[in-house]
DNA sequence: CTATTTTACCGGCAGATTCCCGGGGCGGCC
DNA sequence: GGCCGCCCCGGGAATCTGCCGGTAAAATAG
């Protein structure tokens, strides 16, 4: 799988806005809609891209804790994580890392008391650390050419 | 700005497929495509939907190296920071958060060599933590209702 | 309790978009 | 030269979007 320059220009258009015509975005990277169509659809088939997602703000649907919850993993069951990674779509994001803490978590929620059961219920699993996030640099960009 | 049920299942629908046609979408939550447009211009306008992106499989694209990367960061001069925010795409996130480490970075790079300069970057901000990702749990879920 | 306004929905139509063809230009290979 | 694969273009049918008026139920006012 090799990317050209074009190819490079149609990921950093769908990623800025994933719902703009294909006949647009030909015209934004000098190509008629129907090769710029079949360049998308084989970025699809071979899996460069994995899918289209609209963003959505979380304080507008009334979620306005965000928190990075760094799990530290005791043992190597990690079944009961990915149970409650299923359950709980407050679970934003699950990274397993190296380091001291496995598993570094993105977490949002209604409130304090929210955010303190869902913390509650990751500190069954192991230790814990909780840090409130301020602010976040919405990146609505994506991996660019390297 | 309330949302109800139809507003969330539409959220719902459009976090998992952003690309989906408005008439399948209405088939999707009982609605005609008419009122379904109505509400999903409504929900864009008041910013519960920020936008809709592609997304790209990182290892597909030649950055197979992620990171997390927690940037103690002396001082309140926010500048430096965010000028390198502009500069490197390979910067996907960052999250300012309380605690000891002001500052939570989600970092792509093709190669270790190519890490370990953009974590000198940032030491060069302030004392840096590093931890590779082994691998994270495909987030395609966004908020859902609470 | 009735009248009016507001809200949310539907159907239908014009225009835009997508999908699916066949065909052309170009470089590599026999 | 002749053939083949690759990538591109253009055209027409099917589909989708954007916009309109019209309707019914809920909210508001009197």
């Amino acid at each position: 799988m090799n990317l050209d320059t074009t190819d490079w220009s149609i990921l950093t258009e769908l990623q800025r806005d994933g719902r703009i015509a294909l006949t647009e975005l030909g015209r934004r990277v000098n190509l008629s809609a129907s090769a710029v169509t079949e360049r998308v659809r084989r970025l699809e088939a071979e899996g460069v891209i994995t899918g289209y997602r609209a963003d959505v703000d979380l304080m507008k649907v009334g979620l306005a804790v965000l928190a990075v919850v760094r799990l530290k993993y005791p043992g190597s069951r990690h079944e009961p994580l990915h149970r409650l990674l299923e359950e709980r779509p407050e679970i934003l994001e699950c990274l397993r890392t190296t380091g001291d803490d496995c598993y570094t978590l993105k977490v949002a929620a209604t409130s304090m008391p929210h955010l303190e059961r869902l913390v509650d219920e990751l500190a069954g699993l192991g230790s814990t650390t909780t840090n409130i996030v301020y602010s976040q640099t919405l990146s609505y960009r994506g991996p660019q050419a390297p």
